[in-house]
RNA sequence: GGCGACGUGGCGAAGUGGCCUAACGCGGGGGUCUGCAAAACCCUUAUUCAUCGGUUCGAAUCCGAUCGUCGCCUCCA
């Protein structure tokens, strides 16, 4: 079984088949770093994140990079705008970033490699396009790619060069270009602005120019597999290939990945439309992390999902549906027989749930893999034909999925000792049939944020997540 | 003006020629269990897939038209 996946260049699904047997290398646009992202921009850094996850549970090594945009217009305005250096802006956006992926369970990345720390090597890429005839420079110091020189462009996009708008809703260009449609890869110096001495003379990088040099310098000039949203279609994807192709004369990328937009209000979620949610505020509104996780990945990537409150909402249920079995697991016992239907349950969804993800990574019927799986498996604690090695085993099951998903709970830590008194206080008056003060400690206690359920097997505790920001 | 995607139940979202009287999640209704509660389980909630026409033994799935929505052609995940 190979997982097949959807190339924006040929339009068709095709079978991953690495350069490099067993080792699969990919590359994802990340955040331009002069801002707090929003859940918009994780969710295809999510998607990338989910694809990565996939493809090491099938067993194959992933070299993941992804790019942090530390100098561009607008980190240069934003730093202007707070009296700072651009260092300063970024690294302060860095932080936010990383913090941010964190809390969503992003896997890190191999590589972060940073714009202005591989200025070299994006000056080596434009002398090769130089030498190439692919490259002119303008009286103003700066470099730009001709598009005339590279016949295959628009490919990706489906452009066709001729019937480009280029120019109505941008105005003259302050840089003097042969063509409209040519794309800067260098910058000439400007007052008040970043720049660097080079053998190309001073100024800065363009920003298509920092994606070709560090994909190439860490995953070498063809690679695998490279992501990003469909806004990165054209032109930066677009450019991209020109640029590294012209210089190489190799195939840059075998599969193009890009997710489609997030919606909010019906509408793309985007800074300009207005219409955006970030990370840190729609936690410090309540919303549970995996929750967020759950709704920004359970849309297939190449359809546009809806956020909402609503959205968020139904993915805070969906994670207690999965709190609620593992703590069942975890606290069953039963020193019964054992349930001979188990191996071949856990098998068959572990089937449909990878079989799911091999196709392009369709992930509704993947997640309808696993609540299949939760509702059995839930029946059968009810009916208590499982042994307590069952529980073990069928929990184990379920993490081996999440390692893709990366929304289960993490493994029951200690709770503290006062909470751990309350437990236990309830329980010996549960022992003495003492309601009223049962009763009391259960609200004690859920006002802590720990809920507690009564079973045969006694009472059982889990983390309350917050229910979305109800 | 060019290019492209999409329109499935109250909401989200699978399914792309017969096993679909349509998965899964959320929500609603009824029930079981329980000291109560919660969780869970069971039943139920689209004879229908934007509309119209066509192809076919057979269509949510293919073709055409119409209406509607969104996106790209510009910084953008």
């Amino acid at each position: 079984m190979t997982t097949r996946l959807h190339d924006t260049l040929t339009g068709a699904v095709r079978p991953l088949e690495p350069l490099e047997a067993g080792h699969v290398r990919v590359y994802s646009c990340g955040p331009t770093v002069y801002g707090p992202a929003h859940v918009g921009n994780f969710r295809s850094f999510l998607f990338a994140d989910l694809l990565v996850r996939h493809l090491r549970w099938r067993g194959l090594r992933v070299t993941w990079v992804m790019n942090l945009t530390d100098v561009d217009d607008k980190i240069i305005n934003g730093a202007a705008a707070a009296g700072i250096a651009i260092d300063e802006l970024a690294e302060r956006w860095i932080a936010g970033f990383l913090e941010d992926a964190r809390t969503l369970r992003m896997s890190h990345p191999d590589v972060l490699p940073r714009a202005t720390e591989h200025v070299p090597a994006m000056v080596a890429l434009v002398e090769r396009l130089l030498a190439g005839g692919h490259a002119y420079r303008t009286d103003d110091g700066s470099i730009y790619f001709r598009i005339a020189s590279w016949p295959a462009y628009g490919r990706l996009a489906r452009l066709d060069p001729g019937q480009m708008r280029v120019g109505e809703r941008v105005a003259a260009d302050e840089y003097t270009k042969d063509d409209v449609r040519d794309f800067v890869l260098w910058k000439g110096p400007r007052e008040g602005e970043p720049s660097w001495e080079t053998a190309l003379g001073a100024g800065r990088p363009g920003w298509h120019l920092e994606c070709s040099a560090m994909s190439m310098q860490y995953l070498g000039e063809s690679f695998d597999i490279h992501t990003g949203g469909v806004d990165l279609v054209f032109p930066h994807h677009e450019d991209e290939i020109a640029q590294s192709e012209a210089a190489t004369g190799k195939p840059f990328v075998r599969t193009w990945l890009h997710c489609a937009h997030l919606q909010m209000g019906g509408r793309k979620m985007a800074k300009s439309e207005g219409n955006i949610a970030r990370v840190t505020e729609l936690l410090a509104a309540g919303a549970s992390p995996r929750a967020l996780r759950y709704a920004l990945l359970a849309a297939h990537y190449r359809t546009a999902l809806s956020f909402s409150d609503e959205s968020l909402a139904a993915a805070a249920a969906a994670i207690e549906r999965l709190d609620a079995l593992v703590a069942a697991l975890e606290a069953y016992r039963s020193d019964g027989p054992g349930d001979p239907s188990l191996a071949g349950l856990l098998g068959r969804a572990r089937e449909a749930f990878g079989t799911a993800l091999d196709d392009d990574l369709a992930i509704s019927p993947a997640l309808g893999a696993l609540f299949d799986l939760v509702r059995d498996l839930n029946r059968r604690i009810a009916d208590r034909t499982l042994s307590s090695p069952d529980a073990d085993t069928a929990l184990a099951a379920l993490r081996d999925l999440d390692t893709v998903l990366g929304v289960l709970p993490d493994p029951a830590d200690a709770l503290p000792d006062a909470l751990d008194a309350l437990l236990e206080a309830r329980a010996s008056a549960r022992a003495s049939r003492d309601w009223a003060a049962s009763d009391r400690l259960r609200d004690e206690l859920a006002a802590a944020g720990i809920l507690v359920e009564d079973t045969r097997d006694g009472q059982r505790w889990r983390r309350a997540g917050s229910p979305s920001g109800a």
